[in-house]
DNA sequence: GCGATATTGATATCTTGTTATCAGTAACGC
DNA sequence: GCGTTACTGATAACAAGATATCAATATCGC
């Protein structure tokens, strides 16, 4: 029978806490603020199950790592910043993508991300 | 000096011909068409080049491997077919992107990616 | 509290995409 | 046509992300 456990709480929480998509390194630092010890392939096997049962979705954006968000937070894309390279969720969806998809194709999905600086990095001028 | 080689030609050939992004092995394919023998190390090679002196752009999308493209194509986005996994060129762009980022983030590029099913799976059904 | 066993942490291993190595080949200025 | 040397093909090696291994630990029904 699956057990409740420290680590997996953690993991749960740190999505949760950050409410924008985490890599599996983020999510073991976050993790480790609340269960010191916790270890990157604990993170991974938490994920892996969670991911199973419904619970976190992955977000699987151009040339970077899988992220991993919770589920049911609604249609959204997101934004990737250039500087910190965190990615963050964006609400909105342009209208009638459908209209650009050639004759013939059949649309049944899409994803838009935006690049440029979040407010902090935009400020900071770095990156 | 740099040398013209029916190798650098099939590749390019095999990119113009297709008029779509490519994979690495999707070019070795094409290429091999043209050159027999060509090998999978000269395409990596020349496309390196080729992205190095601007003919060539590559084209990130998530979750799979890293495609190519010829350059100067003006600005469009792409679609997935979720049967034959090809990766076709879309025109045209949603308007006012930019409303979309949050306050205070700095928008600077995007990325939209089409997904569902190319004419040709569409109609056989497949995948 | 006890015991069965699911879970964990450290790390080795695997996978996929890409690059380096190196001897043999071919392009091109002459 | 020749010679120099950039280029090629086969394959070993890398890199990064993810998974498997295994002894030690912690959960939870009793």
């Amino acid at each position: 029978m699956e057990r409740n456990t420290r680590q997996k709480s953690a993991v749960r929480e740190a999505l949760v806490v950050a409410g924008r998509p985490l890599t599996p390194f983020e999510i073991l630092e976050g993790a480790q603020a609340l269960v010191p010890g916790i270890g990157i392939a604990t993170v991974y096997r938490v994920l892996k199950s969670m991911t199973a049962d419904g619970s976190v979705v992955p977000v699987e954006l151009p040339g970077s790592a899988t992220r991993y968000e919770t589920a049911h937070r609604g249609h959204h894309h997101h934004f990737h910043c250039r500087g910190c390279e965190r990615v963050y969720e964006v609400a909105g969806c342009p209208p009638d993508l459908a209209r650009f998809a050639p004759p013939g194709f059949v649309l049944d999905g899409h994803e838009v991300v935006l690049y440029g600086r979040c407010s902090t990095c935009a400020v900071a001028g770095e990156g």
